[in-house]
DNA sequence: TCTATGATTGAGTACACACTCATTTAAGAC
DNA sequence: GTCTTAAATGAGTGTGTACTCAATCATAGA
């Protein structure tokens, strides 16, 4: 081997990949995202072969992110309330955290760029809650639909909550609290 | 005045810019939605000073149209969980119908082409629903937050819910009565 | 019918972008 | 220290795109 590939420019063009297309959405240029990384713009291609692959790594390494994230600190004792309470509370903190991750992982969603491999690759990060889920769900609005509708939902509330909450930071804790009841009277009342 | 404008060819190319983003998103040509709305290019922007402007009529008309649609034949007479039910299922059943459009809302709605203006005055098609969550509201779980919260709780799960359907036709019926039974235990359960 | 006005056309323009490639640089093997 | 190999560079290339404009055409009003 000549000379290796680094994994601090990989990371680098990524987190560069970030920022830019949070604030400039799909089409930002390869050209800005290579200047934000500190690298020649020919470097991006020798890390990633299109721009296409690239938004897909990306995609895929902010799901997993995120679904690490959420599982942080799960302690087994608590009953399965308490463990998705904690579960929504990491997903929220992750959110408000990382608020281009967020925004890049909602542009990545919808974008047809993001093949449905990749899409199916970043559900299986979510695998084990999912499987918090299950039980919470047995009995209740949902118990006749399969537990990625409840993943889903718990997402899809969570986005909004988090855009209520970016939108209006005095009231931020209100939104988080109230997200959640909602959330769990969804998922979890008959 | 010498020649009208014809609103036939601005509904043509509103359509046509309606089926050629929801294909490619909301990079398609120019070229494209003109060629298809079956006018020159040049015309396109005779009816549109730009593309962006194209994009903000289209975000505004395609939300009134369904805000009209899940107001539609909703009787004075019913309790308010009924009337949210049919504004439920007239969403759905929109969002059924028309699955371009409703891709066409959510790739806009993530676009950073539409402008805060054009949101705003999107939201503004909403105040007759928001009204009438405004009671279901006030004693469940998101009675300290606002009604627009409870609004877009309904617009987030009315999606998840869709997508779902879509992506499972057998089981449509089973998702969309669940999905409104999570709304409403949401939206309501104290 | 004639005329003035503005809609319609589509080839043309200026620019932006993803990707390439000849050249230079640097890391590892010996 | 030398050699080999692949990473790094950035100017260059080809393609695609939003928007323009001179010429043409259709309509409302006289």
């Amino acid at each position: 081997m000549a000379r290796p590939k680094s994994d601090d420019k990989r990371n680098a063009i990524l987190a560069a990949a970030t920022q830019v297309v949070a604030e400039q959405g799909v089409g930002a240029p390869t050209a800005t995202i290579a200047k934000v990384a500190g690298v020649a713009e020919g470097t991006l291609f020798t890390y990633f072969a299109t721009k296409d692959e690239l938004l897909n790594r990306l995609y895929l390494e902010l799901k997993l992110e995120l679904s690490e994230a959420m599982l942080e600190a799960g302690g087994q004792s608590r009953d399965a309330r308490d463990r998705l309470r904690l579960g929504w509370q990491q997903y929220v903190r992750w959110g408000v955290t990382y608020p281009e991750k967020r925004k890049v992982l909602a542009q990545l969603g919808v974008s047809d760029r993001i093949t449905e491999q990749t899409k199916a690759a970043g559900m299986r990060s979510f695998t084990e809650i999912n499987a918090m889920l299950q039980e919470s769900v047995a009995s209740g609005a949902l118990r006749d639909v399969p537990p990625t509708f409840a993943g889903a939902i718990m997402g899809s509330l969570a986005e909004t909550t988090m855009d209520f909450m970016a939108r209006d930071p005095a009231h931020a804790d209100d939104y988080a609290t109230s997200g959640f009841e909602a959330f769990w009277n969804a998922i979890a009342s008959k």
